[in-house]
DNA sequence: CCAATTTCTGATTACAAAATCAGAAAAGCT
DNA sequence: AGCTTTTCTGATTTTGTAATCAGAAATTGG
């Protein structure tokens, strides 16, 4: 009985289910819903291509279900998060940042797909709202907002802020294959150098004159 | 004699041609090229599918046909950068983070081409850094390069610089539909303090201390 | 106004990919 | 070992879409 929610034990069944959700989440991330096609799952997988219709509903069962291994990785993030919540807004933010660039090296597949869906609207969108990305997000612009009212953050629509500090800091990850064609530069080279440059530069650019004093001692 | 590179005058043809490749711009940018169907082109285009197959010889070259209607607006934004070539490199930079907003307003559909043909790869990115955004980019970064080697701009790398400026400036415009469902927010309602925010935060994040005394003296 | 040419359509073909199904192989259990 | 259930495959059907073609309508030029 297969294609439910939830898996059962460790069973044969559930090891190529995982295979599965593995490239799939690979390629979906890399080519989009559309590009990305049963059969080339399957190849890479190595089963038949009917085993993923045995695993998975169908196609968009198990683009969701390749979501959701994904779901575990967010709500370490917010759990992170929630663990600051004592610190003054700007730590919190700095931290939520440091764990976002984390999880975008780590699983690149979440930054692309976001920017994929983000952009196309839809029920994939909503669906990732709902059950991946929504609460997180809305909580980072609380927490935006609450820097701005503390006055160490520039005091601009937070919702703004968040995105676009999220989207700065994917950028060039997301873009790896237009960097390696217009500059044919390595991206993950110099990983440590980008993420200093979106915490310094990127944040930075958005504290006031207290919020950069405060960043000083606080370092 | 259709779907050849250039086009004739005025004639029925070309305005329907015309039209054609407005409505596919607009399909292309928000779906991606699979997502889109001739048909649905068609459609909205108000002709028969085949009248795609008459002017332009394949889904392919209605693609690049449609990205070509852009190239004046890159050829235009490449002509005004080389006008304040003798400016500093700091002030060549702000001219071409505002050129480069202003028409990430105008023309969405470009912004989103590149995020989506940006992270596949493939022969549609190689064809565009070729053709249309190549060329813009790197002299973007040796722009960049220059205010380094000035003193104006923090140092890193030319390349990851430019590219994080514009994925930050695109990034709620490309991400509108997700900014309605997770922050029901009209992102074009606020371009100005958007704009204005790019400008400062962002840009001036990269900023070093004489960069910051310079913004202040040339304002 | 008539002929030539351009522009476009309806109908059809070709094809790629998702989905289904019957049954084989493998794994688990007693 | 022998039976049952799970897991998977080969073959097939169905569907959606790009591409083709023959000919109709519209447009243009003399």
């Amino acid at each position: 009985m297969p294609h439910d929610g939830e898996w059962a034990a460790t069973t044969k069944g559930e090891a190529t289910a995982a295979r599965i959700r593995a490239v799939a989440l690979d390629q979906f991330s890399q080519l989009g819903f559309e590009r990305v096609t049963m059969a080339g799952i399957a190849k890479a997988a190595r089963v038949s291509q009917p085993a993923l219709h045995y695993h998975f509903e169908d196609k968009a069962h198990l683009w969701r279900s390749a979501m959701l291994g994904l779901r575990a990785v967010i709500q370490e993030e917010e759990r992170l998060i929630e663990a600051a919540a004592d610190a003054p807004p700007l730590t919190q933010l700095r931290v939520a940042m440091r764990l976002f660039l984390q999880i975008s090296w780590k699983h690149p597949a979440l930054g692309r797909i976001v920017a994929l869906e983000g952009m196309a609207g839809g029920e994939r969108l909503e669906w990732l709202d709902r059950h991946l990305l929504g609460a997180r997000n809305r909580r980072l612009a609380a927490i935006a907002g609450e820097a701005i009212a503390a006055g160490d953050l520039l005091p601009y629509p937070p919702e703004q802020i968040v995105v676009t500090l999220q989207t700065a800091a994917v950028g060039v990850i997301n873009l790896a294959p237009l960097m390696r064609t217009t500059f044919d530069c390595d991206v993950a080279a110099d990983r440590a150098i980008h993420d200093e440059m979106i915490l310094e530069a990127v944040l930075g650019g958005f504290l006031t004159e207290k919020g950069r004093r405060a960043r000083e001692e606080t370092q």
